[in-house]
DNA sequence: ACTCTTTATGCAACTAGTTGCACAACCGCC
DNA sequence: GGCGGTTGTGCAACTAGTTGCATAAAGAGT
C-alpha cells in the first residue's frame, strides 16, 4: 500500500498533474518507488474519490487537458498516519541472486555477460546519485528536511556502491572458476 | 517470471513435495525469493502441465497424501535458458525509504520506533546468515558450486550489514534533529 | 470409537503492478 | 486548412503475489 502515499508525498512537495507526477517519479521518487503513468492516473482517481486530494480549481476540462491536483488536509493526515505506522520489512526478492543460485546447479554459461551489463548499469546509477548529491546537498546546508532527504539519497548511493562491489567480486570469482562446467551435475542437498 | 525457476532450482537440488518446498523456501531460497505455499502448489501444477517436472512414481494418491516432484530434462533446459538470458534489473521499491521521504514533509513523529524495530530485525537476519556461513562454508572447501552459493550468501550478509549500518546512522540523525517538528510545514520544490 | 492436532494439498477471491492501446487537444508549419 | 508530432489522460486485459478458507488423511490421547 505504498503507491498512494508516494503520490501524496510528491503532491505535498509540489501540486502536479498526472504527467508531471510521472516525470517526477522517473527522476526522483521513482528511484525507490517506481510507477508507470497508468498506475499514477488510476491512483489519482482513487485518492480523489477518497477525499485525500482534489483538482486545482483553475481549469477542470475534459480529455487532453491538464488537470493538477493538490493534497487536502485529510490526505496529509493519512500520510502522517501511514508514515508512523509499524510496517514489516518487505520480503526480499532478487532474481539475480536466484540466477546465481541456479547457475550453481545448471552451470554458469552465458551468465557472465549479463552480470557485466548489470555492473555497468549500477555504476551509471551510482554516478547519477553522486551528481544529485553534489548539486543538492552541499556540505553546509542542514535544515531538517534536507538532512532526511540526504539520508535517503545516501541509502541509494550506498546500495549502488554495494552492488558494484559485489558484482565486481562475482565476476572475479567467475574468472577463477574451473572453465566451462556447463552441466553442474552432482548438485544435491539444499542449504 | 522467477518463481517457477526458483522452484526448478530447489527441485534440482533435491526432489520434494509441495510442503517440503515451502519449508525449504522459508529457510534458504526464500531469503532472496520468498513464496507462500499457495504460490508453490499453483506453480507446481503449471510446471507439471508444461512438462518441466513430474511426480515421483512411488505414490500418486489423492488429497492429504504426499506427492513428490522431480525435474525433467526439459525443466533443466528451461532453467539453464532462463539463467543465461539477459534480464533488466528490477525497479527498486522500498517503503522504508519512501516513509523517510514522507517524514521530511509531514514530520518524523512515530517513525523512530519502527526504525529501531527494523534495525533489530536486520541484526537478527545478519546473525542468522553468519551462522549459516560458519556452518556451511568453512575456509577450505571450494568446489565451484560452493563458491557460487557462498557468493550468494555473501550478498545477503553484505546487504544486511548495509541496512544495520544505515539504520544506525539514521537513528543517530533523528536524535540530532531539532526536537518535535511534527508538521514539516514549508516543504516545496521536488528533488 | 471419537475427537484433536498435525501434516498436506488445494480453490477462490482479492490486491498490486504491467502492457498495450485509444483518443483528445494543442502546436507548428508549409 | 490540413498533416504530423507532442502532450496529456485514460480504459481493458493481463500477470504476479496475497489472504482466507476448505478438505483430507494420519497419528495421539483418552
Amino acid at each position: 500500500m505504498s503507491l498512494p502515499h508516494a503520490i501524496l508525498t510528491a503532491l505535498l512537495e509540489k501540486p502536479s498533474s498526472g504527467l508531471e507526477l510521472t516525470r517526477r517519479f522517473d527522476k526522483s521518487i521513482g528511484y525507490f518507488w517506481s510507477a508507470t503513468h497508468q498506475q499514477i492516473y488510476r491512483e489519482l482517481g482513487k485518492l480523489e474519490a477518497e477525499g485525500f486530494i482534489r483538482t486545482l480549481p483553475a481549469e477542470q476540462p475534459a480529455r487532453g487537458q491538464k488537470k493538477s491536483y493538490e493534497v487536502l488536509p485529510a490526505g496529509r493526515a493519512e500520510l502522517a498516519r501511514w508514515t508512523a505506522a509499524a510496517q514489516d520489512p518487505k520480503t526480499m526478492r532478487d532474481p539475480l541472486l536466484l540466477r546465481l543460485r541456479a547457475a550453481a546447479v545448471v552451470g554458469t554459461e552465458g551468465l557472465e555477460s549479463d552480470l557485466s551489463r548489470h555492473l555497468e548499469l549500477h555504476r551509471r546509477q551510482l554516478a547519477k546519485y553522486r551528481e544529485i548529491e553534489e548539486r543538492d546537498f552541499p556540505p553546509d546546508r542542514d535544515a531538517p528536511q534536507d538532512r532526511l532527504r540526504h539520508l535517503v539519497l545516501r541509502a541509494g548511493i550506498d546500495l549502488e556502491t554495494f552492488w558494484t562491489q559485489w558484482l565486481t567480486h562475482a565476476l572475479t570469482e567467475f574468472g577463477e572458476l574451473p572453465g566451462a562446467d556447463g552441466n553442474g551435475s552432482g548438485a544435491d542437498d539444499a542449504r
